[in-house]
DNA sequence: GTCTATATATCGATAGAC
DNA sequence: GTCTATCGATATATAGAC
């Protein structure tokens, strides 16, 4: 009795914890994102949980083990997205365009996601390569793409000279550098790449512009 | 004679004047593409110069200042890129492929000028904005590519729906990811996008990728 | 698990002599 | 213009009571 009642306890305090827990890294996530790992406060981080300062030393053991964290958390959730694009009976075309707005769809919609990576790569990846998990779990992005390409290639309808590491390189690089490099480009052309009147014609051209590239028999 | 020799001293000590500040910027572009704004130490810059640390206060003013001058500077150095760039008679096609390809150059070889373009839209170009002459000069990068496109849509071999920024954003994207998000690139599929073997094909292919895109008549 | 108070370190910026 | 020494603010991290 007193066992379960131990138990119940603990459980609730559990899910709390994991609750709180959530609650820093989703904050956390926000902090960095805006103002890179040196120039993020944990104190700003504190201030904006219903926790304190003291927890997330407690939780997350450091700056650094918080800034992991929220890394693990952005990179589980683009694997979710890569997941769940079904391809169905497509064609190959057909396949490499739904592939590409899907990503394109994924990392306008997660602005986050695109800041810590640039801010990652700033730092030469050297907290990304820490972590097992996204090393091993994130690189299966491009089985689905191997699978597209070695179909068309096959059908005789795509060059053969251009692997699914680099369509996924060509897709990866269009999509971030609407996010990544949103404000320069505002700044100085004066166009907001995200402007929602851009979205359609945005997202059609990644599509034309992968497909193309593709199909160009000019090329071999 | 006491005027000549005063005169003689005084551009001798602004000549020095004016390669110590060069010599500051150069350290400083290190550090800050290297670290980050928040995460760059005037102090290390400071010892890794031949000058002192009250000698960037002195003639900057501030870290931020300091900055400033470092963005000024590469903004300055792709503007001179871009007016190098003569496509003579070349047919709009070839044009458009050799200003894809000179990006794409310029880019994988100034890695310092793509983190500080990556550093300066983690601050939503807080600080770009602040410099006119970035702001107008730079601008013109588009006015080349708009009269190769406007050539080629007359000739009825470009599609008339894609302006020059976009294709501009397009070759940026392409040029700008492969050295920018070079790391985390490479720690999860385990390719160095700037690996000298895999130039000549990258290069080939932003070209293909850019004019493919462009004379794609499946899109109109 | 949660709080307040504080240690410890470091950084941007400056004082003041020469 | 150039140096050494240092201020004052702020950051990460922790101590210790409850």
């Amino acid at each position: 009795m007193s066992d379960q009642r131990s138990e119940a306890r603990e459980g609730a305090a559990t899910e709390r914890a994991v609750r709180t827990q959530g609650d820093i890294i989703k904050v956390a996530t926000a902090e960095f994102a805006a103002n890179g790992y040196a120039g993020a406060r944990v104190d700003e981080i504190a201030a904006r949980t219903r926790t304190t300062k003291r927890m997330i030393y407690y939780y997350f053991g450091s700056k650094e083990g918080l800034y992991l964290a929220v890394l693990e958390r952005v990179y589980a959730q683009i694997r979710q997205v890569e997941r769940g694009i079904h391809i169905g009976e497509l064609a190959p075309d057909a396949a490499l365009r739904t592939i590409a707005e899907a990503t394109y769809a994924h990392h306008t919609t997660h602005e986050a996601f695109i800041q810590l990576v640039s801010i990652e790569n700033i730092h030469r990846a050297e907290h990304l390569r820490q972590s097992e998990t996204i090393l091993r779990e994130n690189a299966t992005a491009i089985t689905l793409l191997e699978d597209v390409i070695n179909r068309g290639v096959r059908a005789g309808m795509f060059r053969d000279d251009v692997d699914a590491v680099d369509v996924h390189m060509m897709i990866s690089a269009y999509a971030c550098f609407h996010v990544a490099n949103r404000h320069t480009f505002a700044a100085i052309f004066d166009r907001d790449m995200l402007a929602p009147g851009l979205q359609d014609s945005h997202r059609r051209l990644i599509g034309d512009m992968v497909v193309a590239t593709m199909t160009d028999r000019s090329a071999d």
